[in-house]
DNA sequence: CATACTACCTTTTAATGCAAGGTAGTGGGG
DNA sequence: CCCCACTACCTTGCATTAAAAGGTAGTATG
């Protein structure tokens, strides 16, 4: 008796992403300044859900480990925003993060192929 | 005062790698019946570390969900082991993981792309 | 001045990977 | 015949963490 098929199938592409989640803001902030809002819309465009709950915790925690930092900039419409960067650290942590994605695609892709 | 940076590439490297264990799993068994001791070789070989703690109440829950099914079989040297293969719900499920996977790969080596 | 909107943050819950420890079948050496 | 090593299975407890839900506050608009 299969225990609700589509809800494993959804759990596994969630637990996928959720993976990668942290990867992908590093990437989205090294490009430029962003708020978390930014963040959030450049994520979901690249189909990657996130939402507010999960993104703010996990900023404190990078900024906690020294690889982000931010100011506050007022905007035009609406109250300030943490606009945030990649400290050295960061970047260097980007630069590691890139190489562990292109071992894992090329593992993965391996076992790919080895199939039947 | 950054928070211990090693520790947080490492998490972040565990991290990716973990999201992607459960496709990855798939992969294996639908190659050939396997037991838990060989998925966990070719993993290893595939510098991906799982150990038998991780492994085995996963093993469980893929099966509880209907995707894989065992029998039990013989050893020549040791007790019997239990030889895992994908069941149809388990290989309809890695040809959606799979179309996961590539969406993923193409989505963030675009935001690779868009770096400065 | 009240409502809508945006942006930030926290609390709570559930999932889960992993370390550590436990059971049991098999076979070889004394 | 017994003990020890080896292999394979499984469980318990802990720490991490994503996400849902709810909360505060600044700004703009009718």
């Amino acid at each position: 008796m299969p225990n609700e098929n589509k809800t494993s199938l959804e759990n596994s592409r969630a637990q996928m992403r959720k993976g990668l989640l942290e990867y992908c803001i590093l990437l989205v902030i090294s490009r430029k300044k962003v708020y978390a809002s930014d963040i959030i819309a450049s994520l979901r465009t690249a189909d990657l859900l996130v939402v507010e709950g999960t993104m703010y915790p996990l900023l404190s925690r990078l900024k906690n480990d020294g690889l982000l930092d931010y100011h506050w900039q007022e905007s035009k419409s609406g109250p300030p925003r943490k606009y945030y960067e990649l400290t050295s650290h960061g970047k260097a942590m980007l630069k590691q993060l890139d190489g562990t994605w292109e071992m894992l695609q090329s593992s993965i892709n391996a076992l790919r192929l080895a199939r039947a």
